[in-house]
DNA sequence: GTAACTGTACTCGGATATTCCATGTCCGAGTAGGGTTGG
DNA sequence: CCAACCCTACTCGGACATGGAATATCCGAGTACAGTTAC
């Protein structure tokens, strides 16, 4: 079993929305900050977008913005938006294949290990579901380093970049 | 997220195998009781049997069998055999790269995100432990239709063909 | 008649193609702000 | 000086390549049974 790169990104850029309460944030920053792909990070955040986790603004000064306040929005909500609703266990009713085809009818009861897997899938859905961004926000914030502060900081000092004449190159030529 | 096919083959594969106890049952039979491909139902089957949950022997005569009694095979270890063991979040620790690269020393608290994330899957995990084959087996005994019976019968009947001058084809020619 | 031998058929086991999805990249539509120009 | 206009730069959004893993397949090594033959 696999989850997707993009969930643990699309957490990660929640997170940090969350730290910047209400400012708007290009993708390109968001990839800037992690040193990911901005186009495919694009695409994940999409998704949030779709799911109404995040609101996205067009333009200047446009970009994502968390559309809820942390706590109401769970680990599952992002989980979900970025790697779809279906089951990671899918039954293909192999049961009814071979020489059983047609003994079991649709009536029967529902394949037991289906029901079986299911119900661990469930349990693994509640935990996140019980899991909000809040609950990472404070687990953040009582960390060494505040880190909060520290990307604030960064993304309010880098945007004002003058790209007129004053561009300080390393480099003479 | 998505869980491999061979997961749901196993398990009805070892299902079966309960249900028969103790009789060895070649790849190519439970394939065509479950109308799957053999050759790669076979590879699945060589997993479990690298996991130790069944036994093989070649031959004829041959097959595979239960290496161990139901309750003492949990739906995890099927799983695990199978899908690896390494856990469906992997964190990539993203939160060390861009401008944040070398401020967060490795004596830095684990990741919060990669820390919940692993909270739901232990709960998952957990889920899967608790449930043995044993229990599915109780499962399908209770149902209608008596499937353990079915096969048992079904398996009983298919061995002795007589490939010598007896094949009953349908067609006159 | 019995026992050893040989041949065959059947089994698993791993090495080898192929398909599909996750990953990654690209370009176009649309908006907002800033600069310019005319009044 | 002020307001309207235009233009540029920046943003998201979806359509288009690519790679690797899951899926599927094939062939070889090894064993047990059955038939045959010699004693």
């Amino acid at each position: 079993m696999r989850l997707g790169s993009g969930v643990e990104w699309g957490l990660h850029c929640c997170l940090l929305l969350a730290w910047l309460e209400g400012e708007s944030v290009p993708v390109a920053r968001l990839a800037e900050y992690h040193d990911l792909p901005a186009a495919y990070l694009n695409k994940q955040m999409q998704a949030l977008a779709r799911a109404g986790i995040v609101r996205s603004g067009p333009g200047a000064k446009g970009g994502f913005v968390l559309a809820r306040p942390p706590e109401m929005i769970t680990l599952l909500d992002v989980v979900v938006a970025i790697e779809g609703r279906e089951d990671a266990f899918r039954c293909t009713e192999i049961r009814r294949s071979g020489p059983e085809r047609g003994v079991i009818s649709d009536h029967t009861a529902p394949c037991t290990i289906a029901t079986a897997m299911r119900k661990a899938e469930l349990a693994w859905r509640r935990s996140l579901a019980e899991q909000t961004l809040a609950d990472i926000l404070a687990a953040t914030q009582e960390k060494a380093g505040a880190p909060a502060s520290r990307a604030r900081r960064w993304f309010a000092r880098q945007p004002p970049e003058n790209p007129g004449s004053n561009t300080p190159s390393t480099r003479g030529d």
